[in-house]
DNA sequence: ACAATAAGTTGACCTAAGTCAAATGTACTT
DNA sequence: AAGTACATTTGACTTAGGTCAACTTATTGT
């Protein structure tokens, strides 16, 4: 399967609509496939994020750095996510986010202008972003909610369940960081809950 | 200036986009106004969210119990805003919030249904929403930040300057559990603040 | 295959923030 | 206006999780 039947797929099935013909050669001509390996950033802070990618294959990590230099994961996404600093990418600003690779990478990318003349043309790719933003919002709320009222080894249990194949494929300080812990501390909860 | 002109200057001022005579017509035929009392719910833990109401007038709370019967506020809302559990909303699932009035409230309340009714036929509506779902999307990711790597002084200065007003506004203990604070740290912060 | 660099573990210690309890202050209700 | 129910403050104490440092185990690049 081509990496735009990926993309193809995934919008009619978030969607629950079809695309025309047309529509996938409007979407062909403005996708361009990109590939970043391991480490590379895809966004640096200070930079306005000009693309936005649908991830074909691979991961990467969403992250700041404090006057302390240190890092702090907001978000982890794998194939099938969208890529992008938000806030910077509609509006333009810069970055206070980067956004590096953790395994080698392959997405499509768009630019903002882009995106629009989707929204505007391709019915499915819009009825795509209201439910994206949807989940989006469901998703956030929830991350919220478990940061301030779970403890550090409830929201490990949390991750446990509902994204269990993290575990196995990200680096334990980066889990340790997506969870606000020091690396210490998550090594600490791993070894108490195997008895 | 009548409760359905708030909402028409929102949604217009909001979107960028004029509403019709139609739209208004369409828009007042399906809001209908509530009024509730301090400390009445909108919303209560386990029933779903059926509607989603625009604030003309008052404030509140969207916050959780856990099972040691500690309440964890989530949300502040007030004038202009929209007040729901989206996640129940959407997908007509029982929430696990609860909605309370902090002041006598006045909102315009209309359903899911009605919504997506708007949706399609007001094309200053979708517009609003795209742009809402766009600000919530920078705002919550903002607050994870925040929340993730700011120790409790420095949410509580974030919070005076983005929003003074909720200080002068809402009870200290709200705003301490908004914050993710015991009442008692927020009164020794407040108590160091005034060296 | 072998340094070299990074990731994970463990122990000792520290600190920010929570908890409990008592005292004071404030604000609804009748 | 008095009385009750909340809010806030303050102090004494506890605790979850962070920090620093030493060590062990994996990855990575040449």
């Amino acid at each position: 399967m081509s990496n735009f039947e990926v993309l193809f797929d995934y919008i009619q099935e978030i969607s629950g609509k079809l695309l025309s013909e047309d529509d996938k050669h409007l979407l062909m001509a403005h996708f361009k496939p990109k590939k970043l390996r391991k480490r590379q950033y895809f966004l640096q802070e200070g930079d306005v994020c000009k693309y936005i990618g649908f991830i074909v294959k691979g991961s990467a990590r969403t992250f700041t750095v404090d006057e302390k230099g240190h890092e702090n994961v907001l978000k982890l996404s794998v194939e099938n996510w969208w890529l992008a600093d938000f806030e910077s990418f509609y509006l333009l600003t810069p970055s206070r986010f980067n956004i590096e690779a953790l395994e080698d990478l392959e997405v499509l990318q768009s630019t903002n202008a882009q995106i629009e003349e989707f929204l505007k043309h391709i019915p499915a790719f819009s009825a795509m972003q209201n439910i994206i933003s949807q989940n989006n919002t469901i998703a956030t709320q929830k991350r919220m909610q478990a940061a301030f009222s779970y403890t550090a080894e409830e929201r490990y249990e949390d991750l446990i369940s509902n994204y269990p194949h993290f575990l196995k494929r990200f680096p334990q300080n980066v889990i340790a960081s997506y969870l606000g812990l020091s690396p210490e501390t998550l090594s600490r909860i791993r070894k108490n809950s195997f008895k």
